[in-house]
DNA sequence: AAATTATTCAACCGATCGGTTGACAATAAA
DNA sequence: TTTATTGTCAACCGATCGGTTGAATAATTT
């Protein structure tokens, strides 16, 4: 048994990582759900959504309470407060309007400079460069 | 050829859930680097450190500048923007005093009714309950 | 031209993942 | 007491993960 160390944010991001888990969450957020009725929509055995159940539950983001045969499943949001203060250490790169600035003239550096040698000069951008500056979708699930 | 859909957010997270590219990640926030420069706080080969970066890569979470024989890394902030929004939805349920009460009340019906019948009320909580109520740790990488 | 440096690639490895199935345990209903 | 219902467990499967090593590529230095 070696059990070398895993940080507990690891196990939150691994758990958000899956799309059938996201939408379990989702619907926890309408109100607690028993097991069933959280595998019901997913088109899988109930054992692998009770598995899915066991991950949420094992990164802290659920809890369960057994109710005779039923399993309770409700929400507990701690976890899911310390990955959003996570990112939020990075917030700056998306708010500041100096990042903004930097970035968009580091483009029109790279357009500028695409034909002049890229010799000892630590900060030049000749590839292709998309224009991607807009988040991607966020969406559902 | 199969390829079933896998959402964007999915391989943000899933690049988020491991220490050393959270770590990458980091150090990205401090500036450019390379790719060696990536991998030398890490105790693997660069080969290895070299997918780390292409797994951040593929999430849209870096960018890369090749100089010659030297690739350099930027932080784009866009996927953490976008899985921190998702977050966000989630955020009432850590923040709401009523829901906070709600807990608490939920707590306090627990301990009363531990000896009472749990036969039709779809709200009791006789589980052990350890009290959990502040989040986890948060930490560095 | 030769040697060094920066990085990726391909093949391999054991562990984990996400799914299945079939059996099992426990509670509830007939 | 029998029969359903709710959920887990164990074993298995193929795919992916995170790492290794050795070779390949490409740019720079000598």
């Amino acid at each position: 048994m070696v059990e070398l160390q895993t940080h507990p944010i690891d196990t939150v991001f691994h758990a958000l990582s899956d799309g059938t888990r996201r939408r379990m969450l989702r619907e926890l957020a309408q109100g607690e759900r028993t097991v069933s009725q959280l595998a019901e929509p997913h088109d899988m055995s109930l054992a692998a959504a009770s598995k899915h159940i066991k991950v949420l539950e094992g990164a802290g983001l659920i809890r369960r309470e057994i109710h005779g045969r039923t399993h309770l499943c409700r929400l507990e949001p701690g976890p899911l407060a310390t990955a959003h203060e996570w990112l939020t250490f990075y917030e700056r790169f998306w708010t500041s309007r100096l990042d903004i600035l930097e970035r968009l003239l580091r483009e029109e550096d790279a357009q500028t400079s695409a034909q002049d040698e890229i010799r000892k000069s630590p900060l030049k951008s000749p590839a292709p460069q998309k224009s991607e500056t807009e988040p991607e979708t966020g969406e559902d699930q």
